[in-house]
DNA sequence: GAAGAATATATCGACTTCGATTGTTTTTGC
DNA sequence: GCAAAAACAATCGAAGTCGATATATTCTTC
């Protein structure tokens, strides 16, 4: 079998280490098992996110789910339409500026991602499991501070 | 403005804070800064991993390269027929078993995911500025067991 | 208050993903 | 050895993603 060598760098640590890596992983994972549970209301766990955060915050602009969700602006055009189209959500233009567009969870949706909410937990009772004797809040927190560093970031290039 | 209260459950974290949606966030920020730089090279933050992982273990069967990326099988083998297009691997086929398709990095794709690789490195020590006093070995292991956790699970029902 | 800049969302087209299925090849059980 | 089962990867079709662009509205500045 003609496995060549490693790598000839020599500073770097292992790809399958590296944070970034394992959080691909993890979220990989994430789709993996919940994409099949979440087929019976016909989301995605993307989809069934979104949801959860409209559950939770109410009301929300086009434009707010975007950096919520940070993912790109025309993807989160399509993923709203297609949850009306499921009749989840209701798209209603705002009165004072007329370019925004307000999205309703409306009862169905209400009541998905309430359901969807509770395979939810079983995910993240699988995690919080793996964690075992680390400190679950410190672990959260890391996450969150490295979210918001990424946040932050408009490029690579920019200022810290 | 037509804003609606918070979702009316009671003993939930926000979904905001949650391990899922922050990996989920973290994950979306890093193809939002990585792919406009991968672009050059006609790959995107998947394909970019692909080739280091590749570049550090030397050539790998499909199906393990599959295991390794957690997508599903069809995505990988896309996957693998895009790089060969670019000319950045090589399928060939197992003497002793020919269903497993050995892939190989070229020349080409060495060069690639070199090159990828270290402009990943910025994006590593963005992660790093932002983890600040964290232990980040800690936080790596812990990545690394909530990982291990959701690997373990074929579905979401199964044992422990 | 008109012109231009900025903001907010939708749409377009090319490409990608994914579940299901199919076609092989190897392994297992008898 | 042979039939059934399992393993591996490719393909198909439907659907989703994303960058670029278009369209519409609001804000700014003079």
């Amino acid at each position: 079998m003609p496995r060549t060598g490693p790598a000839d760098t020599l500073d770097e640590a292992p790809v399958e280490g590296r944070y970034s890596f394992l959080i691909h992983r993890i979220n990989a994972h994430l789709a993996r098992l919940c994409n099949p549970m979440f087929r019976r209301w016909r989301v995605d766990i993307d989809l069934a996110r979104l949801l959860a955060v409209l559950d939770e915050r109410g009301a929300m602009a086009a434009g707010e789910i975007v950096r919520v969700m940070a993912l790109p602006q025309s993807t989160i055009s399509h993923q709203v339409k297609r949850l009306e189209k499921l009749g989840y959500v209701r798209r209603t233009s705002d009165l004072r500026d007329s370019r925004i567009v307000t999205v309703t969870l409306t009862e169905a949706g209400h009541g998905v991602a309430r359901d969807s909410n509770r395979l939810s937990r079983q995910v993240t009772s699988i995690l919080e499991a793996a964690l075992g004797d680390m400190d679950r809040r410190a672990f959260a927190a890391a996450l969150g501070r490295v979210d918001a560093g990424l946040t932050a970031r408009r490029s690579l290039g920019d200022a810290p």
